[in-house]
RNA sequence: GCUCGAGUGGUGGAAUUGGUAGACACGUUGGACUUAAAAUCCAAUGAGCAUCGCGCUCGUGCGGGUUCAAGUCCCGCCUCGAGUACCA
């Protein structure tokens, strides 16, 4: 019978799952180990061998945990809220919630055959209101918290009303909407509604009037990181600009800690670059411009990040959606800056992106003064100036920014120099090819800061604008509050309510706030969003309720929290589950959620944490992102206008298209041609040119999609070899970190070595062989390297190389006809997290009536790896020439001794002078000759 | 444009601290076993040269450099991938 991977399989997979063998509670006497994977959404087309690439790491890791005593949180869920099953429900009237039952039933069954070691009583769903409830709680939380820069965390709403009520908003330090000052009397004077739209500016779940993404294609705004490119991740959708009055979170008030926290992340670099990047910190200053002219009394702030160029500022520029540009601009500039106005207002954010060269922009008619040389500057809009970014309005320095540079050239305004080249002279900006961007250099024609290196005069501008009261040293942050409405039905419900217009959070005791039943999933014929479908979507005293949902990133942000008391049915989570488990000790997961869902969970986590509800600041201790499997599509070579296919090899020899075929019907390049014929009518009489008496087909690295039928799907390989030869074949396929292709040619390698394996243990009929014999010494390296490499290899989660380790000690084992218990016994336990069906079903075997996940991990004793000689590579000049064993424990100049009188150096050494020996003990020796 | 990452046999990849480049596996070729197939086992397999079983030369994207020694470090490029994009 031989390795029955089926049986054992089933048995094992039903044996975990009787026994409860990985439901995990709190154990204070062992130390906790937290084992996260991201969690899928439940899409219909279910797992594809991709899926599972960062689950098997994880798992391997939690599992050797456990045999290492750890007592390890590896809990799985779903992500179940999403676009895809609510696009669905639009067109067939099923509701969302049961399509996504169905696809976690079918996600579950798959994931249940890999023999997962997940503790599934601890399984959330976003979508289930036992969760929900707790995702609502938290916008709860975060409406009735603000930022106190003071003491730089989140504190109570509660706390800021007392305050207004005895110190109105003097010396207050808040993260804010522009607020005008108001004292105590003034506060305790204003009605309900002014004190409530007050708060609003202040609250970290806030709503306003604001400029938002929208997506007329799929009916909603979406977030800045749910938009590549100005199209929606989404389907691709063009996304336009749009006023609308939206909640958002107040994440940029923690744009520095969000930014700082990332120094102590064990998190791939590349990833904290991205969240940089995307936080994207600048140090520089604002200034005040004041106007020119009849408009004197304006002044217009700009921020900058090169205050020592203020000398070289020849022009000012505002976005055009600028508050001051009606204002300002002349009667006989205004039809020209309206005109402008409304263009740039209609053009769509991905023309405005792909557009970026073409320059545009209008003048104004209104000057401003240089507030350093006092000289009159006329002032400009363009849309390359953005609205969101700083504070809409720059001072142009065409001699030193590229864009102004590109701008001043193309509607003839001035450019002069201040920065020169160090020990360059001053040259004419009209023969210019282009500005001179880089900090390095010495300012020339700049007053005060004249001789100076930027980098100095950076910081004497500063000072001097602040001695001056027109400006100050100031950072600026490219990150953007979080939009948090969505115009969609399949999503969290707010749990807030309207009265006299103003919104209120629902109590506490009315959570979960349920999704309602709708007769239609579409927006009203008033344009509100779906849940104003919704019979009586009103609180009991009949206050409307909140018709937007949330985003997708409401659920999935506090979702690892939840895992740790996921039943408890009074709190998130009670104190004493998070000050166990406290954070995710390793995550893995995608790179795709680098700006978004990464972002957003260590935001909600912050502002938990200040309100002493989590004791970690950081969610995520260590992170690894799994690459991608790409799909490794095949095709075969039609010749054009005609039905014959010609093998891979010989196409050149006629005009060819290529045409992708599904790959069930490649086997090793090789097609099936009956499976061929038989797979779309159109091939039935197919005929084919072949070369040795094979059809061979070409490949291509592509993603996996369907309409390239190179979608792999674990299912049918789980058939063939099994789950354990997946789990392996996965980790075998390259370092987890790097994307690879899929390729299937690889698998019966690993499914070899099982076998292979099973027969150290086993005979043909499967009766067990092993001896309690002493092992041999050779045997003992055998082990003791293995061991010593794969906990090594796990470590450092270099799954693959630990894969080839167990190849190398099958394959010793079995040249030493190996069937020792004192070998192959520690052996199966080493196996266990990479493969665990057939090690229980073998440790069972050797009368072990516990399952292997409670065996101790071996430990390698480097007594059994001692070597008496050593092969020493000789090299002359640095190139290898012969091998020497010698004793371990040689002398030095014992060592190059015996070199040099080796048999094999005489050839080398004759007529060459000896100029050096470089001995490195038991590694190499190199001989100098020249 | 900017930021980050990667380029090693026919293929996936290994080389952890600068120290034998190509582990392990696939594929291919030849052989054993078998009526045959599957399975299994053995051998060869970077390229080139060779007085083809002594051996030599070249070889980790390209060009330089440091070093006794470079896939690994430094400088300059090329190609591919990811992120981001008029961020002042």
């Amino acid at each position: 019978m031989g390795y029955d991977f089926q049986r054992i399989e089933k048995k094992w997979q039903e044996y975990w799952s009787k026994n409860q063998t990985f439901k995990v509670c709190i154990d204070q006497n062992k130390p906790k180990y937290y084992v996260l994977d991201m969690f899928p959404y439940p899409s219909g087309s279910g797992l594809h061998v991709g899926h599972p690439l960062g689950y098997i790491a994880s798992d391997i890791y939690s599992r050797f945990k456990r045999h290492k005593g750890f007592n390890v949180l590896h809990p799985m869920g779903y992500d179940a809220y999403g676009l895809p099953a609510e696009q669905y429900a639009i067109q067939t009237g099923t509701h969302p919630e049961i399509t996504t039952e169905k696809n976690i039933l079918r996600y579950r069954e798959q994931l249940d055959k890999i023999g997962f070691s997940f503790d599934w009583s601890r399984e959330v769903r976003t979508s289930d209101p036992k969760y929900y409830k707790w995702t609502q709680w938290t916008f709860i939380q975060l409406f009735e918290s603000w930022f106190n820069n003071d003491t730089n965390k989140a504190e109570r709403v509660s706390d800021l009303v007392v305050y207004f009520a005895n110190n109105g908003n003097k010396n207050l330090n808040a993260v804010c909407d522009e607020v005008d000052d108001f004292t105590d009397a003034e506060w305790n004077s204003y009605t309900e509604r002014q004190q409530q739209e007050l708060l609003m500016k202040y609250r970290l779940a806030f709503i306003s009037e604001t400029m938002v993404n929208w997506c007329p294609e799929l009916g909603t705004v979406l977030a800045n990181d749910e938009v590549k490119e100005g199209l929606s991740e989404r389907g691709g959708h063009p996304v336009e600009k749009k006023l609308m009055k939206q909640w958002s979170l107040r994440i940029t008030a923690y744009s520095q800690r969000l930014l700082d926290g990332l120094d102590n992340l064990d998190w791939p670099d590349s990833l904290k670059e991205m969240q940089r990047n995307w936080i994207g910190r600048s140090e520089g200053a604002s200034v005040i411009f004041n106007l020119a002219g009849n408009n004197s009394k304006g002044e217009i702030e700009v921020f900058t990040t090169r205050p020592d160029t203020l000398f070289g500022a020849t022009f000012m520029v505002l976005a055009p959606e600028h508050e001051l540009v009606d204002e300002i601009t002349t009667a006989d500039q205004k039809e020209d800056v309206d005109n402008y106005v409304t263009w740039a207002k209609n053009r769509s954010e991905r023309e405005r992106m792909t557009e970026v060269k073409n320059v545009s922009g209008q003048f104004t008619g209104a000057y401003a003064m240089n507030p350093l040389t006092n000289e009159e500057i006329p002032i400009w809009i363009a849309d390359y100036v953005l609205s969101g970014y700083g504070t809409g309005a720059i001072m142009a320095v065409p001699g030193h920014d590229s864009r102004d540079f590109a701008f001043a050239r193309h509607f003839n305004l001035p450019i002069i120099q201040v920065v020169v080249k160090e020990g360059e002279a001053e040259t004419d900006p009209t023969e210019w090819d282009d500005s001179y961007d880089s900090k390095e250099g010495v300012m020339i024609n700049s007053g005060f800061i004249t001789g100076m290196p930027a980098a100095e005069a950076i910081k004497a501008t500063i000072t001097r604008i602040e001695e001056m009261g027109i400006g100050k040293g100031t950072i600026n942050y490219r990150l953007r509050d979080a939009i948090f409405s969505r115009q969609r039905y399949w999503g969290e419900p707010f749990p807030m309510y309207y009265k006299d217009g103003m919104p209120y959070a629902l109590s506490y005791d009315k959570l979960p706030l349920e999704l309602p039943k709708v007769d239609s999933y579409l927006p009203t014929k008033e344009g509100n969003p779906p849940l104003a479908n919704a019979n009586n979507w009103v609180t009991e005293e009949g206050y409307p309720l909140e018709t937007n949902t949330m985003p997708g990133f409401a659920g999935s942000s506090g979702y690892y929290l939840r895992y740790m008391d996921p039943n408890n049915e009074s709190e998130y989570f009670s104190r004493e589950a998070n000050e166990y488990w406290k954070d995710v000790d390793l995550y893995i997961g995608g790179d795709e959620h680098a700006a978004g869902h990464l972002i957003y969970s260590r935001f909600w986590n912050k502002v938990l944490f200040d309100m002493g509800l989590v004791c970690e600041d950081e969610p995520f201790k260590k992170l690894i992102n799994q690459g991608k499997i790409q799909g490794r599509s095949s095709f075969v070579y039609r010749i054009q206008g005609t039905n014959k296919f010609v093998s891979y090899g010989l196409r050149k020899d006629h005009p060819t298209t290529a045409l992708h075929v599904d790959i069930d019907l490649v086997s090793n390049d090789i097609l099936d041609i009956d499976g061929f014929k038989n797979w779309r009518s159109e091939f039935n009489d197919a005929e084919f040119v072949l070369e040795d008496g094979k059809y061979i087909c070409g490949y291509e690295v592509e993603k996996m999609s369907k309409s390239k039928h190179n979608v792999q799907n674990p299912d049918a390989l789980i058939e063939k070899y099994g789950a354990d030869t997946l789990r392996l074949y996965e980790m075998f396929l390259g370092p987890l970190e790097q994307d690879k292709p899929w390729d299937t040619n690889g698998i019966e390698g690993v499914f070899r070595f099982l076998r292979k394996l099973w027969r150290l243990y086993f005979d043909d009929t499967d009766e067990l062989i092993i001896t309690d014999e002493k092992a041999s010494a050779d045997e003992l390296k055998s082990l003791h390297k293995t061991i010593k490499k794969v906990t090594s290899d796990i470590e450092r989660f270099s799954f693959n190389t630990g894969v080839s380790a167990f190849m190398i000690c099958v394959n010793e084992l079995s040249d030493l006809k190996c069937s020792k218990r004192e070998i192959l016994e520690p052996f199966a336990i080493l196996l266990a997290p990479y493969a665990p069906h057939i090690s229980e079903e073998i440790w069972q075997k050797l009368g072990n009536d516990q399952s292997i996940t409670t065996a101790e991990f071996p430990i390698h004793n480097d007594e059994f790896l001692v070597e008496n000689t050593f092969e020493y590579p000789v090299s002359f000049n640095g190139k290898m020439r012969f091998k020497l064993a010698l004793p371990v424990n040689m002398a030095k100049n014992e060592i190059e001794d015996a070199a040099l009188s080796a048999e094999e150096a005489a050839k080398w050494l004759e007529g060459k002078t000896v100029r050096k020996i470089i001995v490195v003990p038991n590694r190499i020796i190199n001989i100098v000759v020249g």
